[in-house]
DNA sequence: CGTACCGCTGAGCATATTGCCCAGCAGAAA
DNA sequence: TTTCTGCTGGGCAATATGCTCAGCGGTACG
C-alpha cells in the first residue's frame, strides 16, 4: 500500500514523460525491466495509479470559464440531485462536503454569459435549495500529485 | 481548435483504455493509422490533449481525507501566498476566485487529526485573513471530461 | 542453523508496434 | 483547371512488448 522510493521515481517519470515506455524506464532508472513491469503492475492493481487517461484541456475545447458553485441541498434530495448533477456535462466534478447537505461542483462554460446558462440549468431543479458560484480567475498551482508522491516516498524511507 | 466527430472518438477510446496503440486505435475506429496519428498529434500540439500523466490517488498514496478551503488574502500578499502554498505538498490544486482576495485550494491528509496539521501550516503564514474549511465526504462525480468531449464533438457536428 | 519464500537481475525469443517513408485519391478552395 | 489538404493503404527497419527461465541475495520462520 505505502509506496517506496523505486516506486516514487517511477510515478515521477512517468508524470513527466507520459508516453515513456517500460524498456525505457527500466534504463533510465537502472533497474530490470522486469523489476519496472512489476512495480507497474503493483500499482495499479493496488490503485495507486488508477489509469492513464488523457488530460484534456476544457479551455482548449472551448470552455475556458471555470467555476466553482455551492449548493445547499433538501432534505432527503441528495441523490436526485446527484443524478441530475451527473447529467450536464459542464459538471466536470461534484463532492458532497461536511455541513447541512452541501455540495460543492466544479462548472466549466464557453464565456461569463454562457456561464449563466450553465448554472440555470444546474440549479434549475428541485431539491437545490440555495446556490452559490465562484468564478475562477487564475489557477496559480494546477492539479498535481508529484510533491505529494515525493513525500510519501520519502516518507518510507526509514520503513 | 474545436474538435470533430473522429477527434472525439479518439479522446473517449483513449479514456477508456488509455494504454491502448495507435494501430489498435485505427483498428476500432475504421481508419488509417496516420489518420490517428495525425490528429493525436493535432490533439497534442493544439493543446486539447495536456497529456497521458498516470492518475495517481491520493487515497492509496495514505491520504485518504479531502478538504477544501477558502482563504482570504491581505491585499498584495497574493504571490507570496501563492509561493508558500505551492511550497506544501498536501495542496494538491490552487485557484484565485472572484471575491476580495480569495482563494480556494484542494487539501488532502493522512486522518482527518492530520488535517489539522495541514490547515495550520498552510494558513500559518502572514497574508492569509482567514480560512474556512470543508471536509470532503462523497465525491459522486469523480473529475471527469468525457461528457464535455462528446457534446463539444456533437456542437461541431453541424460545422 | 537450515530452509523456504520473495523480489530483483539479466537474458532470450516470437510477436506486435512504432516511426517514417511513399504514391494515389477525393474534396474544397482559388 | 489547378492547388492544397487530409485520408488511405502499403512497405520498411528498428524497437518494444509479453513471456519465459535460472541464478542470487536478502528475510522470515521453524
Amino acid at each position: 500500500m505505502a509506496i517506496d522510493q523505486l516506486d516514487g521515481r517511477i510515478l515521477v517519470l512517468l508524470a513527466r514523460e507520459p508516453r515513456i515506455g517500460v524498456l525505457e524506464m527500466s534504463r533510465r532508472l537502472g533497474v530490470a525491466r522486469g523489476t519496472v513491469q512489476a512495480r507497474l503492475d503493483r500499482l495499479q492493481s493496488s490503485g495507486v495509479i488508477q489509469g492513464f487517461g488523457p488530460q484534456v484541456d476544457p479551455a482548449a475545447l472551448g470552455y475556458p470559464v471555470t467555476a466553482f458553485a455551492t449548493l445547499q441541498i433538501r432534505q432527503g434530495q441528495g441523490p436526485d440531485v446527484r443524478a441530475h448533477l451527473a447529467s450536464v456535462p459542464e459538471v466536470l466534478e461534484l463532492h458532497t462536503t461536511t455541513g447541512t447537505g452541501d455540495m460543492r461542483c466544479r462548472l466549466v462554460a464557453r464565456s461569463n454569459a454562457d456561464l449563466q446558462r450553465v448554472i440555470d440549468r444546474v440549479v434549475g431543479f428541485d431539491g437545490i435549495v440555495r446556490a452559490s458560484t465562484a468564478i475562477v480567475m487564475e489557477n496559480p498551482v494546477p492539479l498535481r500529485i508529484i510533491p505529494l508522491v515525493e513525500q510519501a516516498a520519502a516518507d518510507s524511507e526509514g520503513h
